[in-house]
DNA sequence: TACGGAAGCT
DNA sequence: AGCTTCCGTA
């Protein structure tokens, strides 16, 4: 236990500086890193215990940080964070080089992976490193009572993802009938209008809502980390979209304000320049925020016409006491986190469907040979 | 700079 | 098992 080479910065997390807050409450766990079981097989700490407890610490932000998508963090002085790791691990020989090879083992683990192009940078892959463990990642600087919101959010959006998943193709079908529609139509409002209808906001059936839900429940279905675009005539329109639906849609849905969103889920919301290419749609009454959804349907994100990531997007959630965790009313969102003032209308639209509407308006004037969204 | 095989250590 | 050490390869 003791060794001789001795560390004068022997790094530890703050007392009552929680590295990761447990998935249900707001229960600190503040040595959870260092506890055994945690590292089955060793009483040592392990590398990515170890980082993340840099990253954790602000003492450390020159060396190592969050930085670019969820999860994702540079190591700005590697020299520093090995001679800080073979400290921690009595290695007085430690380097860069045999650093990088422990994190590197990680990548067939799936606890990290590459930031490709990006040097010294690497990525949590806390979706799955948290589902097993019953935690949730922290978001860096967001305090207890975000990161309790954000711990059960991300929880329940793991759950709905994969349900999203399972939509997606009907989502896509609805998409193309609407679209069918505008092509018949020369009247914009109309194609919005048959979109508004219930296939929208409820793609899938009920019957395959409660048999993807008991999959999901009994784990034998994938919790939607490995997303995965319909096939079918429509992938062709699909290609060249960055991100299929997004696990937003699950917070969207649960009421939260879009700053506990992990960055790498909200940029996917809204692509820049979208929105100009959307056509103004007068409120209907009927997707005003409030508005009871259907226990257990789906309502897909909103898109909304000023194209404001930061702005507040909330809709009513209705527990479904079939499908979903338990989530009351009472723990959806703190008071001052939401700002009704700030609510807008919305498109009962993904912006799968959206860009598909786009795409095939425009297809109808002329033959685009790339689409210039992103 | 990054990857991954091979062997060794605890 | 989880590295550490070393090294050939791209």
């Amino acid at each position: 236990m003791h060794c001789s080479y001795v560390d004068p910065c022997k790094p530890r997390p703050h007392p009552g500086s929680a590295v990761w807050r447990s998935g249900g409450g707001s229960q600190n766990i503040p040595d959870w890193a260092y506890k055994p079981e945690s590292a089955p097989g060793s009483r040592q700490v392990q590398l990515w215990h170890f980082i993340l407890e840099l990253l954790q610490d602000d003492q450390y932000q020159d060396i190592i940080a969050w930085q670019g998508e969820y999860g994702e963090f540079v190591i700005k002085d590697p020299d520093e964070v090995a001679k800080l790791w073979g400290m921690r691990k009595c290695k007085p020989h430690m380097n860069y080089d045999k650093l990088s090879r422990a994190l590197r083992y990680y990548y067939n683990k799936r606890i990290l992976y590459k930031t490709k192009g990006k040097r010294f940078t690497y990525q949590f892959n806390f979706r799955e490193l948290a589902a097993p463990v019953g935690l949730t990642p922290p978001l860096p600087h967001q305090n207890a009572a975000a990161a309790a919101m954000t711990a059960q959010m991300l929880d329940i959006t793991r759950r709905q993802h994969s349900l999203l998943m399972a939509g997606q193709n009907s989502l896509v079908a609805s998409a193309r009938n609407a679209a069918a529609a505008a092509s018949r139509s020369e009247n914009k409002d109309d194609v919005f209008s048959s979109l508004q209808e219930s296939p929208l906001q409820s793609p899938i059936p009920l019957p395959a809502q409660r048999l993807a839900a008991a999959r999901l429940l009994r784990g034998s279905v994938s919790d939607g980390s490995e997303e995965s675009l319909p096939t079918s005539e429509s992938e062709d329109v699909l290609r060249g979209m960055s991100a299929p639906i997004s696990p937003l849609v699950g917070a969207v849905r649960y009421q939260c304000h879009p700053s506990l969103i992990p960055r790498h889920y909200r940029h996917r919301m809204m692509p820049p320049g979208i929105a100009s290419l959307l056509p103004q749609v007068p409120s209907s009454p009927q997707l005003q925020s409030g508005q009871p959804a259907t226990p257990g349907s789906f309502r897909f994100p909103m898109l909304y016409p000023g194209s404001l990531p930061t702005t507040p997007t909330y809709i009513g959630y209705v527990p479904s006491p079939t499908f979903s965790p338990t989530f009351s009313p009472a723990q959806t969102a703190s008071p001052g986190l939401l700002n009704p003032g700030r609510r807008r209308h919305f498109f009962s639209l993904t912006w799968m469907t959206s860009k598909l509407i786009t795409l095939l308006l425009e297809n109808r004037k002329r033959k685009p040979k790339q689409m210039d969204l992103m």
